[in-house]
DNA sequence: TTGTAGACTTGGTTCA
DNA sequence: CCTAACCAAGTCTACA
């Protein structure tokens, strides 16, 4: 499920649910996670009062009395719900917890591409997890000034280096796709020959559409739902993304002309622009 | 060092 | 209609 609006919808719906309760309970699935809880994660979780949690990039930090924080990432099917009675399993739950409030919180991932870790509060920073992550967008390191002289070094496609968390967190291909094409920008051009005001656009772009995203609470196009099982709808608002020989949806050109938007592979990624406004 | 392809995994969609 | 092939929101590793 999970770019950066996603993984927010996930911690709207989780916070108020989780935040100040108990853990009093914690299951552990047998099938392997990408990364999976680690042996002593039961014991070192059980029995702690949550104090919050928050969101780094990608990934969903819980924090506890006990200076432990547990890391979750969904990879790319991941999802959580919330339940309040027993006996409603299903195929790819591999984690719950049982909080004092009665709720129960389950995590199901069918691709099993998610991660779990588990690590002390005062070493975030160095977890692997984020040790080599850039910014997050929200956050006041992440400036227009910033990317353009982080553009300066990468030779490769604008819509690449926007892929790599150790530039900036929690875009993905999705949410790329849409920032690029609100700044005008073609996929394919060098990061490094993009002007400092062609960054500025670019810098608005993202956090524009990143921001609206998790107003209509992320993209459902498969997996993701917020914890309650609703929808999120941003999916409508789509420009370009998936809407390959659509017309793009600020479009005033003749498809039958332009062929609509136009989908080609970048480092084995699916990337959709618009001819017209993009460039070719 | 940097950039790209491949692997991981399951399931939904499209097409022959 | 059934099946096979292909594709997917991410990240890590292995090469060129």
């Amino acid at each position: 499920m999970p770019e950066l609006p996603e993984v927010q919808t996930v911690l709207n719906g989780l916070s108020p649910v989780m935040s100040g309760e108990v853990i009093m309970t914690v299951m552990v699935g047998n099938q392997k996670l990408r990364a999976a809880p680690p042996p002593d994660f039961i014991s070192h979780v059980t029995g702690q009062k949550i104090l919050n949690l928050s969101r780094r990039g990608k990934y969903l930090i819980i924090s506890l009395e006990n200076n432990k924080a547990i890391i979750h990432h969904l990879g790319m099917s991941g999802s959580f719900r919330i339940s309040g009675k027993a006996g409603d399993a299903k195929l790819h739950d591999h984690l719950s917890y049982i909080l004092s409030n009665g709720k129960k919180i389950i995590y199901n991932d069918p691709r099993r591409f998610g991660m779990v870790y588990l690590t002390e509060v005062a070493d975030l920073e160095q977890h692997k997890a984020f040790s080599n992550m850039g910014p997050d967008p929200f956050s006041e390191d992440f400036t227009s000034e910033m990317l353009f002289e982080k553009f300066k070094s990468k030779k490769g496609p604008v819509k690449t280096v926007l892929l790599n968390q150790a530039l900036v967190a929690g875009l993905g291909n999705i949410y790329v796709c849409e920032a690029l094409y609100l700044a005008g920008i073609h996929p394919e051009k060098v990061a490094a020959k993009i002007s400092r005001q062609k960054t500025a656009l670019l810098y608005d772009a993202i956090l524009l559409v990143l921001k609206n995203a998790i107003k209509s609470g992320g993209s459902s196009l498969r997996d993701h739902k917020g914890v309650d099982g609703t929808m999120g709808y941003f999916q409508h608002s789509f420009n370009v993304y998936g809407k390959k020989g659509q017309p793009c949806g600020m479009c005033d050109c003749d498809v039958e002309k332009t062929g609509g938007v136009k989908m080609i592979r970048q480092a084995g990624r699916s990337t959709f622009y618009c001819t017209e406004k993009q460039g070719k």
